[in-house]
DNA sequence: GTCTATAAATGGATAGAC
DNA sequence: GTCTATCCATTTATAGAC
């Protein structure tokens, strides 16, 4: 029943806003109201917006690599493991219409101070390594059928599912799941 | 050395700032200072910033319209025209990480004033229904391989064009060239 | 750690002269 | 069609009391 810092709570909720409208379009006044705690009282635990910002790509890049590294220990073939991945996008866009935190600050690029330019550069590796991974170990175990190097096709995959879900904010859920299963039966299984 | 209208002129600096910042984060101000006149003469030729973003949209459509029925009559291969159109989100992306504007309004959806957001479905649906009628008429004529409805592989195709520029816009235009070969690799040419 | 109060800059917008 | 001048709300940020 703890409510946990303070600062994880600012944390969750500018999280919710950057999914939701990205990092450029909130405020510390959205903050306030919602989290019932004065603009300067986020001030003190985050005394730019640069800090809230970076910090919340901190918090991204630890929670992506405990998840991808569960995700490769656990047994199941690796098109379920993808899948999985998949499904945390299918719920953003079912939640009002949100984004994936990485692709909005990937659309924000030429607004965002240099740090964090620098950490979602780093958080995208994260993603792409884990897909090359798990596509390659695929492949060896003729799970998966694709050409071209992993690394590739990791690209090509993850570009599909974020471009995916950017349109289906705009289209509906429906454009998603569609989507999704024409990439499937691309990837051969 | 006719300078055009004014109102173009403003059109046209709107699209390159969309194209850069995105809608949210330009400001009348940007424009006011980039063409020498003052903000009052800008809300002069657009009242409120709704308005230029409506007219904005208003002319990707025409602009659309002509290019894909030039495109669709014009001889010439299936592939190669997706590769046209292609190749414009490379000049994009080389051009110091520019996003295509559909795709940064998407980003931006929930920002979006209503009209806007009506208009940006259309702008979709337009490019969608042109890239499934050149895959249709690709596939049928034999140039082109791929499962399913031309509609599910027109979202498939352009859903990882879209995310290709993204990471382009951080990882560089090395990563869009790659990814759209590993995906001419896909539809089997 | 939270508050009140306030500052300085910016953004969208309008009135009215030329 | 463009300007000056101005308005009001918002945004980021700080100082200092409790």
């Amino acid at each position: 029943m703890d409510m946990g810092d303070r600062k994880d709570e600012i944390l969750a909720l500018a999280d919710q806003l950057v999914k939701s409208v990205g990092y450029g379009a909130f405020s510390y006044a959205d903050l306030s109201e919602k989290l019932g705690i004065t603009k300067a009282s986020i001030h003190h635990h985050f005394p730019h917006k640069e800090d809230l910002g970076a910090a919340l790509c901190d918090s991204y890049a630890e929670r992506m690599k405990r998840g991808f590294e569960k995700a490769e220990a656990a047994p199941g073939a690796a098109w379920s493991k993808l899948e999985r991945h998949f499904e945390q996008g299918s719920a953003l866009v079912a939640d009002h219409a949100k984004n994936c935190p990485l692709a909005a600050l990937q659309a924000q690029v030429n607004t965002l101070p240099e740090p964090m330019k620098e950490r979602l550069k780093r958080l995208d590796e994260l993603e792409l390594g884990f897909f090359a991974r798990i596509l390659a170990a695929g492949r060896d175990k003729g799970e998966l059928s694709f050409r071209g190097a992993p690394e590739a096709q990791a690209a090509l995959m993850l570009s599909a599912y974020k471009g995916a879900m950017a349109f289906a904010r705009v289209h509906g859920c429906r454009f998603f799941k569609d989507t999704m299963a024409q990439m499937k039966a691309m990837v051969g299984t």
